[in-house]
DNA sequence: CAAAATGCAACTAAAACGGTTACATTAAAG
DNA sequence: CTTTAATGTAACCGTTTTAGTTGCATTTTG
């Protein structure tokens, strides 16, 4: 289907931030975490900070941080910031179909796959950032700890964190 | 998101198939009502058969049928047919990542995900092709009555249709 | 054997995707 | 005010996906 990784991306960078929660994360930490470019973490940053989830700031000691909390993001939220366009196409019909079948097929399809493609976003709306976090939290438990170390990254060079 | 137009074009097919009920409906035939080429038809039904939604028959006089019943057709099996692999991929990060937060971000994040498409089939599993059918032919009592005309492009050149 | 159909491989053009470079802009800090 | 660190964004590239198309072998009917 030509998935692409987006989403998964998406989630992991609002991960980072709602750890590091005071402080700016760059979109070069970010891009370390997830294993891609800057650019790619910053398009998507920027279509984050379009839907007011994430707040974005310039300059030296910038990057971005949660503008909302994680309990109040859902995935929902996250996915349609990303403004994916509908899972399903139908292939438009010549509108001159001789038949009336054909000319009520397309509106039927494009209507059915909608709907469909509605339960995907039901169950991305019943999730919230928080819950994800949690997930892995709770994983954590069962690994080896480590704690604070999700945002060490964002923190470098004796930074001296303030605001 | 890249979507494609195989799944509309599988229905679509079913959909008439499902109308010429024992006769032999060819790819030239879909291909025109989709608006597509016979080969990108068959390619569809060869996946449809594959999985026995399907019977296809060589040779002179050949074409597709329903292999089962409309009503016993959801949606989802059509999918499943079109073996689309998941939605949403998860970048895979390096195992080696030093932190034990890190290391478990993937896997939740591919559950999540995981769950989430499986909104989309519970969807799709809840509607038949015969309900499908059955919202085409609503329509059509608002429109011009047509009827029979759905699969009239299949019975050409006055075939005697046996069987 | 001829006609009509599928099966399938191969090729193409266009679009999507992720990665990358380059550079303008902005902001903090000495 | 200059340096440094960061984002914003456009441009380009290589790969993959998608749909369309051609061509031909194969199968079936008659």
């Amino acid at each position: 289907m030509a998935a692409n990784t987006r989403l998964a991306v998406a989630i992991h960078a609002l991960g980072m931030l709602s750890f590091g929660d005071r402080l700016h994360v760059t979109s070069e930490d970010i891009a370390q975490s997830v294993g891609t470019n800057p650019v790619v973490a910053r398009r998507i940053l920027a279509q984050l900070a379009r839907r007011g989830l994430v707040e974005v700031k310039l300059g030296a000691g910038g990057g971005s941080r949660l503008a909302r909390a994680a309990e109040s993001i859902t995935l929902a939220d996250v996915y349609a910031a990303l403004d994916e366009g509908p899972l399903f196409q139908v292939p438009l019909l010549d509108e001159s179909h001789g038949c009336a079948v054909g000319r009520n097929v397309g509106p039927v399809l494009t209507e059915v796959l909608q709907s469909a493609e509605q339960g995907l976003w039901r169950e991305l709306a019943a999730l919230t950032l928080a819950d994800v976090i949690a997930q892995v939290m709770g994983r954590l438990k069962l690994d080896a700890g480590c704690g604070e170390e999700f945002n060490t990254g964002a923190r470098r060079r004796g930074d001296t964190e303030q605001e």
